[in-house]
RNA sequence: GCCGGUGUGGCGAAAUGGCAGACGCACAGGACUUAAAAUCCUGGGACCAUAAAAAGUCGUGUGGGUUCGAGUCCCACCACCGGCACCA
């Protein structure tokens, strides 16, 4: 640390705040018919006090920072990059007179701390506790207006009530595709042939796909009935195959695997079935994409967003799996029978002409059904899967059988590599495209996804990259069923022609001498696309694709084609348009011991079968056990089910041992914000109303300040959530968040993102102790906008406390200032603090009127301070008090009045410097401060900014040559008189004719001369 | 590959289509000082010119365009950053 001179006394004037601040509670926001103390500066500043309705409370503002996770490693000089700017707008809005909320609170269930646990047997909580105990006091000594009140941690247990609570909703409800939107559970009605006594068969089909296999075929119309709703809640357990990470002994979500590695860490990730709780967002899809349109975040996270839910536009298109004759067990005739029906999704319902051949993935079920016993005759060894497999599957069944077996055994990392070869085999039976009938092969490959779509698809390899791939390898035919535009077919063809091109086109006995270059590529694309050299993907002309009388489709353009083509399909009730998303459904168990525990327990039926039942909500909250050994368990159970006393009940129900993400606790933590300490319900009406209503204008938390890092997880997560909760009518806006700013990330020195490894982390708390928390807050603002990235420089950090300096400066005397220094070298630590009395104010300021100029370099700051406020531009409205300091330090007197606006100016970036003048400054003259976080903000006089003459530049054929003066009032012939007088446009004007004079009003003049 | 964003002095940056580089850092010179630090004052895009200046020319990633006038608007391209990526 260097030695030098302390600017000023910033060591004790900020503790000495930051503690009225706490004792006046200065902070508190008020909530309807809460009690407001009469002497708190909110009541004085707005005449409340007692009990005062939401309508008699001034508008609320509600301004949230993304709270922290408490790490063991403390805050960095990241962190209150967003805090500061939330707390700047956080006391220039109270000024303005709004009721502002402002809270801050812990994000603290986690990995570190239970990584922690396992190593030393400290239980987590006394490791979270330690944590946020740092993080509060280093958040504090920043300053910011927190209402500490309303401070809440996702651990406490009072917090994570609510959590199981809201997860209780969730599972007692259904999403309703009439109403389109959640409904109690109650209000799903059986399908009829569970509504009745007789017992029909269950659709095999609907029980898989929805992940409710855990029961079996046999169970009563009770337990199917349960099954059936199991099925439908918005809470639901499925077998689905999951990313398991064994480094970290959990699933994880898909959001949470990046390139197969873990997001945490990057530790491997592979794909296992495993029984895990899903929360069903993808009913949601639709509303998370359409409601973006209703919120202020910025254009790159919406998209984001967009890009993450994914919605394509397209048609889902059944294709009849070829049928079988069989023996007929009772007699020798024999029977045919219609295969079962392949649905496929397609974004280009135009090329379904083009279809050569259909793949479904290896997860796809259906191909158990479809895959036929024997090989037909001409299959050869590559559709078999010979090379691939080291061997010749003797029948498809097997091909098929080893096919998934080597699907599984890929990784996630193998399976998204783009540059992989695609694979895949031939099941040995073929499909009817619907439209023209052809008989095509069906495949199965790993290239389709199972969870996207119908889990097939029809290919079409002349119009898709994927397709021709796999066409070439395995020598499939490929039909072109759209003309692309000329300029593609010349650039695939070349000029001069290429070979491939001459030469196909003699091998079709084809002549060129009668046709132009142009007519030969289409003639031969129409023929023959496969033997261009790569496939169209755009959209063109409809060709090949009027198959039956009723359809014609050649001639149409894409989007035409398209539409008639669905159309004729949803008629002949083949198939339907339909949105598909590429969300999924979010995974929402993970095997820890440090989350909330699932209010759930698991229970066997007479017949032995497994069913989930919840706790009632009577029973929350349900904490976890206490452990010694926080390891998952030998058999690989997550830890809680070491715990035997609390996992089994004594009615023979076994708790579930699988605990809640990170994200549950901050998908809801804004709403308890507005109503913390309530403990009939999450959140009061009254308050949500307050906070959260719209007002006419946003609905929500006004402003949300965060890292991008939460662009498609808890911002998606959150707003699902609280959709939910909206539907179920527990909260009274659609969307959680109106308006979202990402603050950019500070690199280090070096450029370099911030890391302990590189060694180049700023300490938020030894840059308070040499600079001071203002100076701190200063230069976080003063490096950039908010949303840049921008690295730090500690000259920079100087820089600004220089600034705070001089405005210390500007208002003591600085022989009192000596003396108050000289005090200090000789006055024990502790007393310190008195001698601040020491300082005493600069004679210059007197209780005097402001000369023009002085009000017209007040005024100019703050029209910029105020307008860039409202715009979040920090560093400009930084860098305008600069400009008044570099002013007001030539003065010779200052008047009082002057100096107290531009101190409140200065307030909600620099409070604490700002409160200790604006109390001297009062009590100098004898005065009672009044609270400055309270006092009403300065409005700019227009009129004061008035000149009566002005400089305007004056161009000659656009290029700048001079400068001139003239009355503000002043007509264009006089400004003309005056440009043309002024000397140096002389010498670029004379002697030439003005062909043109151009006069922007108050802007500039530009002569035209020939 | 697709989507989004950003390119301005030595550095962080600023500029409703109208004097590019406000403000700050670093730097240089000066004042104060025995000296240094701190503070205060002055200077500053590049080129050309000069004893010093003035004047002049060029200049906001590159190339075009619109306009009396472009960092700003339009088109094409390049580089970097972020996100997504076999999503049919």
């Amino acid at each position: 640390m260097s030695s030098s001179r302390r600017q000023y006394p910033f060591h004790l004037i900020e503790p000495k705040w930051q503690q009225t601040w706490e004792q006046q509670q200065a902070f508190r926001a008020f909530n309807p018919n809460e009690e407001i103390p009469a002497n708190h500066p909110f009541a004085v500043r707005h005449k409340l006090s007692g009990k005062v309705s939401a309508t008699q409370l001034p508008e609320k503002f509600y301004i949230l920072d993304m709270f922290p996770y408490p790490s063991g490693a403390g805050l960095h000089v990241g962190h209150p990059e967003g805090y500061t700017a939330t707390d700047i707008l956080a006391r220039y809005r109270r000024a303005c007179g709004f009721n502002v909320l402002h809270p801050m609170g812990w994000d603290s269930f986690g990995l570190p701390a239970e990584q922690y646990a396992v190593k030393t047997g400290q239980h987590p909580r006394v490791t979270t506790e330690a944590n946020i105990a740092n993080f509060t006091r280093q958040i504090k000594s920043l300053g910011f207006s927190y209402d500490w009140s309303r401070e809440l941690a996702t651990t406490d247990v009072e917090y994570f009530k609510w959590t199981q609570w809201i997860f209780l909703k969730l599972y007692n409800s259904w999403f309703n595709p009439e109403t389109n939107r959640a409904e109690p559970i109650e209000t799903l009605k059986f399908p009829a042939e569970l509504e009745s006594t007789s017992v029909g068969r269950a659709s095999s089909r609907a029980d898989a796909w929805d992940g409710s296999s855990v029961a079996s075929p046999h169970q009563d119309l009770e337990s199917r009935r349960r099954a059936y709703r199991d099925s439908k809640r918005l809470a639901y357990v499925s077998e689905a195959p999951v990313n398991w990470c064994p480094e970290l002994g959990t699933v994880l979500a898909n959001e949470e695997v990046i390139d197969g590695k873990s997001e945490v860490g990057g530790f491997p990730v592979i794909r296992k079935p495993m029984r895990q709780w899903m929360l069903r967002i993808t009913a949601y899809a639709e509303k998370l994409l359409a409601d973006l349109d209703t919120i202020d975040w910025s254009d790159s996270l919406k998209e984001m967003q967009r890009n993450w839910i994914g919605g394509s536009e397209g048609a889902e298109v059944e294709f009849r799996a070829g049928g079988k004759y069989v023996r007929r067990s009772d007699n020798a005739e024999s029977e045919f029978q219609i295969g079962p029906k392949i649905p496929v999704f397609t974004t280009r319902p135009d090329t379904l002409c083009g279809a050569t051949y259909l793949v479904m993935s290896p997860e796809n079920k259906l191909l158990d059904e479809i895959v036929e016993d024997k090989w037909p005759f001409w299959a050869y060894a590559e559709l078999k899967g010979t090379s691939l497999f080291g061997k010749e599957p003797a029948t498809p069944k097997e091909a098929l059988e080893l096919y998934r077996k080597y699907a599984a055994s890929k990784s996630d990392l193998e399976r998204t590599d783009l540059n992989r070869e695609k694979t895949g085999v031939y099941i040995g039976e073929s499909a009817v495209e619907p439209i023209r009938e052809n008989i095509i092969p069906i495949f199965v490959a790993d290239y389709v996804l199972a969870n996207y779509g119908t889990g097939a698809i029809m290919a079409v390899p002349a119009h898709d990259e994927r397709d021709w791939e796999f066409a070439k390898k395995y020598r499939l035919s490929i039909r072109a069923v759209v003309m692309p535009p000329d300029e593609w077919l010349m650039n695939a063809v070349g000029s001069p022609p290429a070979e491939w091109f001459t030469n196909a086109f003699k091998l079709l006995n084809l002549s060129m001498d009668s046709m132009d270059l142009l007519t030969a590529a289409r003639k031969l694309y129409e023929r023959d696309c496969g033997l261009f050299p790569y496939p169209f993907v755009g959209t063109g002309t409809a060709i090949n694709s009027s198959g039956t009388d009723d359809l014609q489709v050649n001639g149409l353009s894409t989007a035409e084609a398209k539409a008639k083509i669905t159309a004729w399909l949803e008629e002949k009730k083949l198939g339907k348009r339909t949105i598909n998303y590429k969300l999924r459904d979010w995974l929402f168990s993970r095997q820890r011991y440090w989350g909330e525990p699932f209010p759930i327990v698991w229970k066997k039926d007479a017949a032995g079968n497994l069913h989930h039942e919840a706790l009632p909500e009577s029973s929350l909250p349900l904490l976890p056990p206490s452990l010694e050994d926080y390891k998952p368990t030998a058999d690989g159970q997550p830890p809680l089910a070491r715990a035997k006393d609390w996992l089994n009940l004594p009615d023979g129900s076994v708790r579930e041992t699988n605990t809640m993400p990170q994200w549950a606790g901050s998908c809801w933590y804004y709403l308890r914000y507005t109503d913390a300490k309530n403990v009939q319900s999450f959140v009061g009406k009254d308050a949500d109303n307050y906070w959260m209503a719209s007002n006419g204008k946003a609905a929500g938390v006004d402003l949300y300040v965060g890292g991008t890092e939460h662009a498609v997880l808890h911002l998606l997560y959150a707003r699902f959530w609280h959709k939910v909760l909206f539907d179920l009518g527990h909260v009274s806006t659609p969307e959680p968040f109106y308006k979202l700013v990402n603050q950019g990330l500070i690199l280090g020195e070096d450029m370099q993102k911030m890391s302990k490894a590189r060694g180049n982390v700023v300490n938020p708390d030894a840059v308070v102790e040499e600079y001071g928390a203002d100076a701190l807050r200063l230069y976080e603002m003063f490096m950039g906008p908010l949303q840049d990235t921008k690295p730090w420089n500690t000259k920079g950090v100087e820089g600004v406390y220089r600034f705070l300096g001089r405005a210390w400066r500007l208002f003591v005397d600085e022989k009192a200032e000596t003396a108050f220094e000289q005090a200090e070298t000789t006055t024990e630590p502790s007393k310190h603090a008195e001698l601040l009395d020491l300082i005493l104010l600069d004679g210059g300021i007197t209780d005097t009127d402001a000369t023009p100029a002085q009000l017209k370099t007040l005024h100019a700051c703050i029209k910029k301070v105020t307008e860039d406020l409202d715009g979040m531009r920090f560093n400009t409205a930084i860098s305008a008090m600069m400009v008044f300091i570099n002013e007001a330090m030539t003065w010779q007197t200052k008047p009082l009045s002057v100096m107290k606006t531009f101190l409140q100016l200065l307030a909600p970036f620099a409070p604490h410097i700002a409160e200790e003048l604006w109390a001297r400054l009062h009590s100098t003259f004898g005065q009672t401060a009044p609270s400055l976080a309270y006092a009403v903000w300065p409005k700019f006089d227009a009129a004061l900014l008035v000149e009566s003459e002005i400089e305007l530049p004056v161009q000659v054929n656009g290029k700048f040559r001079d400068t001139i003066k003239v009355a503000v009032d002043a007509d264009n012939t006089a400004i003309e008189a005056a440009a043309k007088a002024s000397e140096k446009v002389q010498t670029f004007i004379a002697g030439k004719a003005i062909k043109k004079v151009i006069i922007v009003p108050k802007r500039m003049v530009n002569l035209i001369v020939g």
